[in-house]
DNA sequence: GGCATCTCTTGAGCAATGCTCAACATACCG
DNA sequence: CGGTATGTTGAGCATTGCTCAAGAGATGCC
């Protein structure tokens, strides 16, 4: 969790200063800007570029189609330094979904200062705009990424975790097992129902998120029935 | 979808004629028998013969840890034979999944001649049982399996696809886009619960089949919500 | 039986690619 | 200006996905 491309570009590009040129800067899924092959860039601007990179290359294809080569090349660098910040491939790899990850929760955060039903309302509004905005990338990266190992699981589960802990947060809840399992679920339905969204507009959006906080009243009122008995 | 494991072994292993040895013949996702490394199979005995390798190699870890080599030296063959019957090692990968849908899709079928609730039920328990008795190759298969191309994508696609016409024509529904896309979401959260419950078993398979149903229930009661207004 | 043919099977070999490592170069510092 | 730290390179190794021409076992025909 520490490493991620930040909001501004490589220090060592002077002429681009904070914001993306051509997009109006918009915290995305996908990229940063390319890198004009400057040299020798501190660990930290050169690890940011490289997971930039891959946020670009990883957001249309799987990750067994993209090579270290490519990334290489794209930065302009060697192979080996790649190497040389990433132990792996996979650890590479772990990295960029890592940084989407942050970005998603990033997103979807709560409004500390509103009423609870205000707040769930408002987070689930955020993760579904945040999907109906960047659906490839997020496919990409939270779908077609499971692929891998158990570091990606765990990334996978911090995200689930973490949005299910600021729903119960915000809506007052206790957080036994059985309330976690309904949220967790419901997240699962959530997120269907957004990349549905996000693929055949068949709603709105203020539609879509108010079916989901109600159904989410709707989870939690029978949870006892899940529980026991 | 021609290619897939069948119930009996090898033809040419006269001694191992339709059950397996140790376990009673389970129909999983998990795997058939080891053939003895007898050569000169039928095309189609061969196929099965390597998918069901896959379906057993594969249900443990992910398919960039599993080399073509590793399939052949089961298999007893040598890496080229491999090539002859799949194109790809991605090929390769999608018949395997596509054998272990269709196991899933097999488990959880409805009961023709019962009331509609009781199909739905049924369906939901089987599924529900299909995931806690083979949590680890469901896992390997339908989420970390993700990791690949469109095939792998089309498959997945199929599996919800079928499960949601299955109940919306056990519970006597129109399907019309918004009961399709509500229906599908529901899977998505009965797959979660599955997988919570086969983890942790936090409560009892026929509580948690029961809410299923009646969360269906209101989720459908609700669809008016979802569409237009 | 012998020959032809069909199909399953092999294994050498190529190219791509993940990964290692010793050497190089550039920046910083005294 | 020399020394040290560190970012960087590129040759090279082993693995592995994949190709292909040739071999071997079965089957059919005379």
């Amino acid at each position: 969790m520490s490493e991620e491309p930040a909001a501004h570009p490589a220090p060592t590009a002077p002429s681009a200063p904070l914001a993306v040129s051509a997009p109006p800067a918009e915290s995305a899924l996908s990229a940063p800007p390319a890198e004009p092959r400057g040299r020798r860039l501190s660990q930290d601007d050169r690890r940011r570029q490289l997971i930039g990179i891959g946020l670009q290359m990883l957001a249309s294809r799987p990750i067994h189609a993209l090579s270290i080569d490519a990334v290489a090349a794209e930065a302009g660098i060697s192979r080996g330094l790649l190497f040389h910040y990433f132990p792996t491939k996979q650890h590479y790899y772990a990295a960029v979904v890592r940084a989407a990850a942050r970005r998603l929760l990033n997103a979807a955060q709560a409004h500390p200062h509103v009423a609870p039903a205000e707040q769930v309302r408002s987070i689930v509004a955020a993760y579904v705009g945040f999907i109906d905005r960047h659906l490839e990338p997020y496919v990409a990266f939270f779908h077609r990424g499971a692929g891998a190992d158990a570091d990606l699981q765990e990334i996978f589960d911090n995200v689930r975790d973490t949005l299910t802990d600021r729903v119960l947060a915000a809506s007052k809840l206790e957080a036994n097992p059985a309330s976690r399992m309904t949220v967790r679920a419901w997240w699962a339905l959530v997120e269907s129902l957004a990349v549905d969204q996000a693929t055949h507009h068949a709603t709105t959006s203020e539609a879509l998120v108010r079916y989901a906080v109600d159904v989410l009243a709707d989870l939690l009122a029978r949870v006892d029935e899940l529980r026991g008995e």
